[in-house]
RNA sequence: GGGCGUAUAGCUCAGCUGGUAGAGCAUCUGCCUUACAAGCAGAGGGUCAUAGGUUCGAGUCCUAUUGCGCCCACCA
């Protein structure tokens, strides 16, 4: 017997004990096909917040959905505790940076660290249903994956894409480390526009040059203007004298001056920006590096040596006025690039750092794009923009402690790479020592080991090598080239997106995925993204689900388009916790009238019950095609609506001959509960995607005992009821306008009817009398009167026994 | 500045290939009806962001503008 009321807390605790100990989402090898899931291993650096909750429960109900079509689902889920997130963590944790607790000791603290962590995720997760087999789950730092990590990273090598070079690289300062171009975040800042003075060495002829970098001065090893600025035209090919630093440079032309920005005249230096390399390598000007990695200025550089690269700016600033070299300063707000994950300014670096090669293979990114199903289909579109829009290899080394070591030493001779063997991996150049012995090149015995450690993007774009097992001899490569599908949110469409896809392409030649879902964000407020940075996440899932239960929580996420931002509210978990109150309150009367049942072979059923058979059929079609479409929202949305009308006209119609046989006929029972037996099972399965735990209740209580309704498999219905579906349909109109007859006049919906009197179509009459008993059953009617008309129908009279 | 998306009832959202606007919450009016008052039956409430255009007919297609979101752009 189901209890009177929904106890969601203990029942959801129940049933995850029993999926535990039945091993309900256990991923073996059978005969079944695959379906392949790589999900996002969410950072671990804090707190998962409601808008994991949403994306990740999204992804959850596709895997769902799928085991119910028949696939054996391979759902492995990672948590990814490379690299910064985790240091800054600890560091924050601690109190203390990195460099102050030692290179041992504080890798120690960051597995510790993430180890707890991770123990809450999983808790969180497990508790919001996540039918994911945790035996396979992988974290992005362990043995085995740093493992595959090291054999892609000499794959690639072997093959040609990945190299070592002294290369202009993005560099922060706060976290001494360089970073990739995908780790920038651009930032608004107010600043000031320095007009400074300057004067050619050949005839004194003063020129003015913008800049809000003037701390760059000292940098500076060439000015631009372009060849068709009329105006500035005649300096090109004279000499510069710069002020203050008092150094010469060459003038030159080039198109890429923008003539109406600043002055039209700009300095190049190296490095201040992205066009900056690009003219470095293009005129092959000199190098005048005068950063150190700690964001100060080196201490060669005469006057502003030793200075931070703001005190820097405001001292040079102070000596240009001195001087009478600056004409104008103006207040600027302007983007600038900074480390998404501190929100420092980007400075340029050169340094040797390992590079993949993307420029040279951009066009086979786009064709492997175009390989993939994108869902929606027009997240296609920032892919390719992102790809086409790349103007750097990917700079995989990080100046860091806690991540994947390079399996890497250098001759300490020569300067040679020692690469690790493959049977030898996972390395640490710090402690291991290359096989070899001694350099191939020049016969060296004493090696420097790599420390830098790889990017995390370069550990996470391995996500499906580690599913998949690279390189082991017990694998999944048959079944997991490609895997069926990737999900995450738009935003990492340009990293980890792009760099599995790019990985995958170096490593086998084609796509790793068949489709990507990309999910939208939650929003706090009317343009207000809820993020963990800003905090501004007033809803702790914890907290949600033991006020509202997983069950809700899982709705809430549910609803929307997929790839469309949703607006956290409360009013959505009402309206889910309403309808799982639903739910339970009509298996309930299912229940009730299913004691006697006996589930045979039986098509003679009545025209009502025709009618909801065929509307669910209906419903069921395009909730199937919704799925297959990856849009969990849109087929929620049409579920529920048909769940609201199977309650509240089809049980309402019903019910008289559920409790009646006496006066309605033992076979007209009987179809009855044929109809609320077949339906409520496909509801349950239907609402199990979404609803695993209050589902799972009803299904084994009433259905089967014992055996998870998880692991039963969706087959639609094939009824022919169109004319049911039809005429049913008016006949719910007829009997919903008496029903507001009855309401109007502020009377109990148990009211007789005495007379009523309508006029209808012939195919409408046929259908009214074929479901006679029921309609005036459900309407309380005396008597009625029915005529032929042309149109559908007309209510002519009712006349309501107002006395009783 | 560029790309993509989005704008529908007070609030949160549906509305597929164009054919007289939908749901829930909130508001109001009734109803204890042998599952459910966390319910049932109803009512009111929208010139579908703005301006043009295509069409017999446009939330639905086209163009422009504006707000919002994500991503990007050489920070002189």
């Amino acid at each position: 017997m189901l209890d009177k009321k929904y106890n969601a807390e203990e029942k959801e605790k129940k049933w995850l004990e029993y999926w535990k100990e039945n091993k309900t989402y256990e991923f073996k090898k059978n005969e079944k096909e695959v379906y392949s899931i790589d999900t996002p291993p969410p950072t671990v650096n804090g707190k998962i917040h409601i808008g994991h909750i949403f994306s990740y429960t999204q992804t959850e109900m596709i895997a769902r959905y799928k085991r119910l079509r028949g696939y054996n689902i391979f759902y492995p889920f990672g948590f990814d505790d490379n690299g910064l997130p985790s240091e800054r963590l600890v560091e924050k944790e601690q109190g203390k940076r990195a460099h102050e607790i030692g290179r041992e000791e504080f890798s120690k603290l960051c597995y510790d660290t993430t180890n707890k962590y991770e123990e809450e995720f999983q808790d969180l997760f497990s508790k919001m249903g996540v039918s994911t087999d945790w035996n396979i789950h992988y974290k992005t730092v362990s043995p085995s994956t740093i493992k595959i990590s090291q054999m892609s990273f000499l794959d690639l090598v072997k093959k040609g894409h990945c190299y070592h070079k002294e290369s202009p690289a993005l560099w922060c300062n706060e976290c001494l480390t360089s970073i990739a171009q995908a780790e920038l975040e651009t930032k608004t800042i107010k600043t000031t526009f320095n007009y400074v003075t300057f004067k050619t060495v050949e005839n004194n002829e003063e020129f003015i040059i913008a800049t809000t970098r003037p701390e760059l001065l000292p940098a500076i090893v060439c000015v631009f203007v372009n060849p068709n600025d009329n105006e500035h035209r005649h300096l090109i090919g004279k000499t510069a004298h710069i002020p203050v630093i008092n150094v010469d440079v060459p003038i030159m032309a080039d198109e890429k001056v923008a003539m109406d920005k600043g002055t039209g005249i700009v300095m190049c230096c190296t490095f201040g920006d992205q066009t900056d390399i690009e003219w470095w390598k293009k005129y092959n000007l000199p190098l005048k590096y005068i950063f150190t990695p700690d964001g100060k200025i080196d201490e060669k550089v005469s006057i502003y040596g030793g200075l931070k690269i703001k005190e820097a700016r405001k001292k040079i600033i102070e000596d240009l006025k001195a001087g009478g070299y600056i004409v104008k300063v103006e207040e600027l707000e302007h983007e600038v690039q900074t480390h998404e994950r501190c929100g420092k300014e980007v400075e340029y670096t050169v340094m040797k750092q390992w590079f993949i090669d993307i420029m040279n293979h951009k066009d086979d990114f786009i064709k492997i794009g175009n390989e993939i199903n994108w869902h929606p289909s027009y997240m296609h579109s920032r892919y390719d923009e992102w790809v086409n829009n790349i103007a750097w290899d990917w700079c995989i080394s990080r100046q860091r402690y806690f991540g994947v070591p390079f399996p890497v030493w250098y001759c300490k001779e020569c300067g040679e790479p020692i690469f690790a063997n493959k049977e030898d991996l996972p390395v640490n150049p710090l402690t291991d020592k290359p096989n070899c012995g001694k350099c191939l090149k020049c016969g060296c015995e004493n090696f420097i080991p790599e420390t830098d450690v790889m990017d995390t993007w370069a550990t996470s774009s391995v996500t499906p090598l580690i599913n998949m097992r690279y390189g082991e001899k017990e694998n999944y490569e048959d079944i997991l080239k490609p895997m069926s599908l990737r999900t995450n949110a738009s935003e990492i469409i340009r990293t980890w997106d792009f760099y599995t896809i790019v990985k995958s392409f170096y490593h086998f030649g084609q796509r790793p995925w068949n489709n990507v879902m990309i999910s939208g964000f939650v929003m706090a407020g009317k343009g207000e993204k809820v993020s963990k940075s800003k905090s501004n996440s007033k809803h702790e899932p914890i907290d949600l689900i033991k006020q509202y239960s997983a069950d809700v929580l899982r709705y809430w996420a549910g609803t929307g388009r997929l790839g469309t931002d949703i607006v956290f509210s409360e009013e959505t978990l009402l309206r889910g916790k309403k309808l799982i109150n639903k739910i339970w309150n009509v298996a309930k009367f299912i229940e009730l009238h299913l004691n006697d049942y006996n589930d045979t072979e039986f098509n003679d059923f009545e025209y009502i019950d025709k009618w909801i058979l065929g509307r669910f059929q209906e419903m069921e079609k395009s909730f199937l095609i919704y799925l297959d479409d990856y849009e969990v929202g849109l087929a929620l949305n049409i579920l529920e609506k048909f769940f609201w009308e199977f309650c509240d006209n089809y049980i309402e119609i019903a019910k008289h001959r559920l409790y009646r046989p006496e006066e309605f006929g033992e076979k007209a029972r009987y179809s009855g509960q044929k109809t609320i037996y077949i339906i409520l099972y496909k509801l349950l399965q239907d609402f199990s995607i979404f609803f695993p735990f209050i589902t799972e209740e009803i299904f084994q209580e009433l259905y089967h005992n014992n055996k998870s309704i998880h692991t039963t498999e969706i087959v639609p219905l094939n009824y022919i009821f169109n004319d049911e579906i039809k005429y049913g349909n008016k006949i719910v109109d007829i009997i919903s306008e008496v029903r507001g007859a009855k309401t109007n006049n502020n009377v109990s919906l148990k009211t007789i009817v005495k007379n009523l009197s309508i006029g209808v179509s012939e195919g409408l009459k046929d259908a009214i009398e074929k479901s006679m008993k029921d309609f005036k059953a459900t309407l309380f009617i005396n008597n009625l009167e029915i005529k032929n008309i042309n149109q559908d129908y007309e209510v002519y009279n009712i006349e309501l026994d107002l006395e009783a």
